[in-house]
DNA sequence: AACGCCTGCAACCGCGTCGTA
DNA sequence: TTACGACGCGGTTGCAGGCGT
């Protein structure tokens, strides 16, 4: 593949501030031009294009938010990350002002530390139920397996690529007021659109599910050994037999800090077969049955 | 004070996808 | 239909500042 750009005659590392400004007002005067690639010769910058888009994205353009993330902000990227997994640019879009890279940063830095030490915590709780917990697991095996295919509905080749660019590119631009959910979530309202979104989103994800079922088990066991009780009634959920005392289908499944959606429907079958991609497993092997 | 390690963040890189000629 | 340029995304890297010894 032929580079983007001269890598000899391009400038790398941090931006000054003189580049910054005149990355800014070419852009507040004319726009990208949709071409960013030949926007650095245009303003006489010695930087490649994409350079000059991230640099514009992630930092110059208005309305951004550095730092200081929220609990509520927290616990939106947690619900969305174990949802779809580290799709950033579909979780920056739920968080108007913030951008996929300030994501993945926090969440690589500090987010995941923090619900990995809650997993530590749980792990202990754990223990004490592990028989129960063991019995558990063994049946819902056997009820997940059941789930196979990953869209039953829907064939990833219909799932709309345009939207996905659409929806993509709308979060760079401004807050999208179609997409934006508002936390806590009301999944009873937004899975819906949830499940829309994330479909158009993940258009070719092979995701089956043939594993032992036991990723979301642990996850909830681990993060939430409070409510241990209640999470039978959520492997009856998703067994289609609401018969739980938490919650009911429609609503959203709310434990500690992390808000699990409901799961009944096709999407949240789907995003059961994400959890196998869950990548919790520095402490290897947290997901599976020890 | 000096050194080394750790952490957080900005930026880069490579690849998949899309649009178009 | 195909080739190619451009875009967008996610993973990774490198650096600067903080912190402990």
């Amino acid at each position: 593949r032929a580079p983007c750009c001269d890598k000899a005659n391009v400038k790398k590392g941090p931006w000054s501030p003189e580049e910054d400004a005149k990355l800014k007002a070419y852009i507040a005067q004319h726009g990208t031009g949709g071409n960013w690639i030949s926007l650095p010769q245009k303003i006489g910058l010695k930087r490649c294009g994409k350079s000059c888009r991230l640099r514009w994205l992630n930092y110059l353009r208005p309305n951004i938010k550095h730092g200081g993330f929220s609990e509520e902000e927290d616990n939106i990227i947690c619900s969305l990350y174990i949802s779809i997994g580290s799709r950033w640019s579909i979780i920056a879009a739920q968080l108007p002002g913030r951008t996929d890279n300030d994501i993945k940063n926090y969440w690589n830095t500090r987010l995941k530390k923090k619900l990995l030490s809650k997993e530590k915590q749980g792990r202990q709780a754990i223990s004490l139920n592990q028989e129960t917990m063991i019995k558990r697991e063994s049946d819902t095996t056997s009820m997940v397996n059941q789930l196979i295919p990953y869209w039953p509905n829907q064939e990833p080749h219909d799932l709309n690529q345009a939207s996905i660019t659409k929806f993509s590119d709308d979060h760079h631009q401004q807050p999208n007021t179609t997409t934006n959910f508002h936390y806590p979530f009301d999944f009873s309202s937004t899975q819906e659109q949830l499940y829309e979104n994330t479909c158009s989103q993940l258009p070719n994800t092979p995701y089956v599910i043939n594993g032992t079922g036991s990723n979301l088990i642990d996850m909830v066991y681990s993060s939430v050994p409070q409510q241990l009780e209640s999470y039978s009634g959520v492997v009856d959920m998703v067994n289609g037999t609401s018969s739980g005392t938490n919650s009911s289908s429609a609503e959203s499944t709310s434990w500690g800090n992390v808000v699990y959606p409901p799961m009944l429907s096709n999407f949240d079958a789907s995003q059961q077969g994400m959890l196998q991609n869950f990548p919790f497993e520095e402490s290897g092997g947290y997901f599976g049955l020890h």
